[in-house]
DNA sequence: ACCTCCGGGACTCCCCGTTAGT
DNA sequence: ACTAACGGGGAGTCCCGGAGGT
């Protein structure tokens, strides 16, 4: 178990990046500190070495669960694809995102925790939500409303954690493909006009 | 005094009440027993005469939640409004709900707690929903396409979540107004093409 | 998981006697809560409802295990058998006791961790060294000196605490077989000159 | 300064022959490397130069412990002294022994600690019973018995165990003084009938 | 229904052995 | 050989859920 400067940056990176998912599955209350240490090969003992307190690793896991939970998103923005927009939806309102929060988008898995919580994970999250809106609005076309953007989110958020939320099978899939359907419907609406 | 089956019922309704308002604002796991019954007048130990344990509150006040939650949306669509879907938009993206999720709709504030917790809350849940679409989709023009329902709850329940998340006043105003703005716009213009 | 009075005396006694084997054989030092808890079922945490810290539980575990230890010889020594010295001195100074020093005698096991402890400790280490050497007083013949009780306990302690120690097994069995003779002999030859 | 090699080898010495002293005070366990280093004049940091780890030291110390202890014993034996044995004796159960076990026999000071430790240290211990064995066989009349060397090692390592661990000063000097005078009474029992 | 208390688990702190880097 | 720091693990404290006993 070396204890280099590099295994140290090592440990980090494996706490936050797991914490990262365990919140986004579990909840903010729902990571102990124990576990993650376990889950990430250390021992509870030696948390103290990373972060000053719990809450200072939930500011620094926010962030990253934010941040992780958007890279595909962007990744897809930046693709240049004529499709992105509706790739985007399909892919944040698909059973994969539905069922794997611990790696999803932090926008739709966190906004109770992080309301509850600390001011800096606010302020990160404000901002997530920023750059979701200038992504979104980058790919609309010119006739577009600014608002639509806004409402594409909104929508995309709600629509998940509707779905991660329902028991019936059945009605998680359709919010999901319904919604989806709806908003791409819409988009191509507001589009016709300008045409 | 009162009877004492009449008492116990009325500490019961209070209990459960309290706890439907505390976990939409702390969510389930912030609910501490103590506090709930301090909070109910009643001490710590009383509360093993009313519930075999705290999960069985937990479904009682998740049910209760989402009950309470839509009794004003479901109040403003029965009142044969014209405006009645306008009404409740506004309303629901409201500062007012935004700012007061313990009396708001559990729909937005406990997904992700619901999602992770027992089937019977996740059943109430989806009953919530098939309600909300019911009730969206019987206050939409004929030539409304079924899916509308889907977009419009998703993008109330998106848009308040955010909201309350992120630590910005005017982003927050934004994401409420904007949204709102937006799921008007799209109606008109959905409603347009029948005319 | 009851939780009476009955239940907390039977958790305590359950922990005493836990802990009393413990430090028999792996030294005060040795004793760690969280394994001693886990070792009587119970959890770290509900320790201190027990003890006010470590240091109590030491105390009165170091009592159990001089009591404990002292009882075999107290009852073989109240038998009345016209032999109990001879047979105290065989089953000290056995394989039996040598291999299993957390049931044994605790004047042979804790000496060292005791005369670096609290006080109580060794006031009560005194007392049972006292016990025993009244013990050994009324079994020895009328003619024999005061001191010859002090020095068969000294042969025993000294003589397990030996035994186990050593690394060689036909060394360490000649240790116990070789002083219990030479004890023997000499308390057969103190009683001669009576004759 | 001296070359660098001698200063190692010094610093070696220093180091082994305080945590020699320190384990027959304290127990093994009672030994840390910080406290250690620090009594020797060095840091903390530096001890990985001279050992590889805790347990290498341990193993040199208790050998280091038990050749000092018994460097007295052996000088009295040597010495041609016709009262050599009582002289033995009387040093060995003395209050200046028992107050300073860290100069004093490991073969008393240790016999629990090493019990439960590394097997070298077992067998050094072993060896160190044998040599003590030998050098009171030698000291012995012809017509003793070779269980008595046996005899009077346990009762004097008892003895000094004990008469550290009691709390009573009166009851610890009795100890002391009435083992050694019954066993120089026996001797001289068991050296009468050869007269 | 209140009061008290038990047992559980978590957080925090601290010390120790050990190792890199100077 | 020193300085600094990492990871391990234990002690102590707190609060919570739950179960007696008045």
């Amino acid at each position: 178990v070396g204890s280099s400067q590099a295994d140290k940056a090592a440990s980090h990176e494996r706490i936050v990046r797991n914490a990262a998912a365990r919140i986004r599955r579990n909840g903010i209350d729902g990571l102990s500190i124990g576990e993650l240490m376990a889950g990430s090969g250390l021992t509870h003992g030696g948390f103290y070495r990373h972060f000053g307190s719990r809450d200072e690793l939930i500011v620094e896991a926010v962030r990253r669960a934010l941040a992780e939970g958007s890279a595909r998103t962007a990744a897809v923005a930046s693709s240049g694809d004529a499709e992105a927009l509706g790739t985007i939806i399909d892919a944040y309102l698909s059973r994969l995102h539905r069922d794997k929060p611990e790696t999803g988008c932090a926008v739709a898995a966190l906004p109770a925790d992080v309301a509850r919580g600390d001011a800096r994970g606010r302020a990160a999250y404000g901002d997530q939500v920023v750059a979701y809106l200038d992504l979104l609005s980058s790919l609309l076309s010119e006739g577009d409303d600014r608002g639509t953007a806004f409402l594409i989110l909104a929508a995309l958020v709600g629509g998940v954690s509707m779905a991660r939320a329902v028991d019936d099978p059945e009605l998680s899939d359709a919010i999901l493909q319904e919604t989806a359907a709806a908003l791409k419907r819409t988009l191509a609406a507001g589009a016709q006009p300008s045409a």
